[in-house]
DNA sequence: CTTTTAAGTGACCGTCTGGACATTAATGAC
DNA sequence: GTCATTAATGTCCAGACGGTCACTTAAAAG
């Protein structure tokens, strides 16, 4: 009895399309494969082999093209566009271009953006995470909610923990620019007009 | 020939110290390992013999200590203690006591905080990643400075950076909180002020 | 002392991972 | 046509993972 190839990966690759030979198409379709994976699941819960039956093809021929995981990542990640391709103009209308431009950025990539695809590693099926933020969130809220004054309380407690998010990442998780290398008394004068800016309007 | 027994799981655990028998203390022990690993390296790249070597145990005590992986992480987390602690006074002095709060919750912390935990997951040895935002960062540098006047460019650009990151993860990662559930438009007439604090004084 | 209880251990399991590599087959050169 | 090239496949592997469990052993109860 001899042992019919058996087919441990268990990937049947893609579609009844008959596959011919074309490295380029291949190699195209596994980088739109791994941009997609690597923005919904974050980079270690994407499997060299999920990306392979995203674009239709063995993890072998992945890992042929791209050697390693993590070159196949550094390539399918597109280099950071600027974030604002648009900024030249005059000074008063600058933050009308920023947000334009950035909320544009975001509606188009449709969340496979490698900005979000960076962030969302951390999301990814951790629930626990998930819930500690929001918890985060609500907690703050009651408390500014007899302190704080004015309409639209939701929206701007909602950005100072935007903002502070933000600032503890580049200051604690990457731990490089400005507000990384300040003091702990030059973050606090720092941060002290923009949260009221933020805040108080 | 008997098979002596081999260890396959590689875990010497800890040291030559006597080890009496105190489940509290072995409890403790490793509750506060998880906090240390889970904050240094994110949920997903800890394992739970991480865990239990740095607590000095073997992994089987640990998952008979927690059941799971997760549970362990949901006992090490401590419960979100609010951001702000101490909100109350007058609306004045607000952000200032805001900014103080925050500062001293890092620095108490040293970076086993679970906010940064949680962030840090995105991070941990992610090297592309890392200097994917570093590009980012250096690169809207870049373009601001001959549009933008006045001192402290550095400083705002990277406020700038961090107000967007944070507001990506509310929106476009967690999705949910007032800033998901504004459109597009309504997202751009709410940035637009907040931008212009940041960046124009 | 003996018995009981529970803390702690370590071998084991099924599964999955990134990667290696021999094999197969489609293509272009001659 | 034949041959060399090489895209693509699928099998194999060593290691690591979370989790289970039979067992050992220290301590408390009688």
């Amino acid at each position: 009895m001899d042992t019919p190839p058996t087919n441990l990966d268990g990937q049947d690759a893609a579609p009844a399309k008959k596959r011919r030979r074309d490295p380029e198409a291949s190699r195209a379709a596994i980088l739109e494969a791994a941009r997609a994976a690597f923005a919904e699941r974050g980079y270690a819960k994407t499997t060299v082999r999920d990306v392979a039956r995203r674009a239709g093809v063995t993890h072998g021929l992945v890992l042929r093209h791209f050697t390693s995981k993590e070159q196949l990542f550094l390539a399918a990640v597109p280099s950071p566009r600027t974030l604002m391709a648009e900024v030249a103009g005059d000074t008063k209308s600058l933050p009308t271009r920023i947000a334009r431009s950035y909320v544009r950025r975001m509606a188009e990539s449709g969340g496979s953006d490698p900005f979000v695809a960076m962030l969302r590693a951390v999301a990814s099926e951790e629930e626990a995470a998930k819930r500690l933020f929001t918890a985060m969130q609500q907690d703050s809220l009651e408390m500014y909610r007899q302190v704080i004054p004015g309409p639209e309380l939701e929206e701007r407690v909602a950005s100072v923990g935007a903002y502070l998010i933000g600032v503890t990442f580049s200051r604690y998780v990457f731990g490089n620019g400005p507000l990384a290398e300040m003091s702990d008394e030059q973050l606090v004068r720092h941060l002290v007009p923009n949260l009221r800016g933020l805040l108080l309007d």
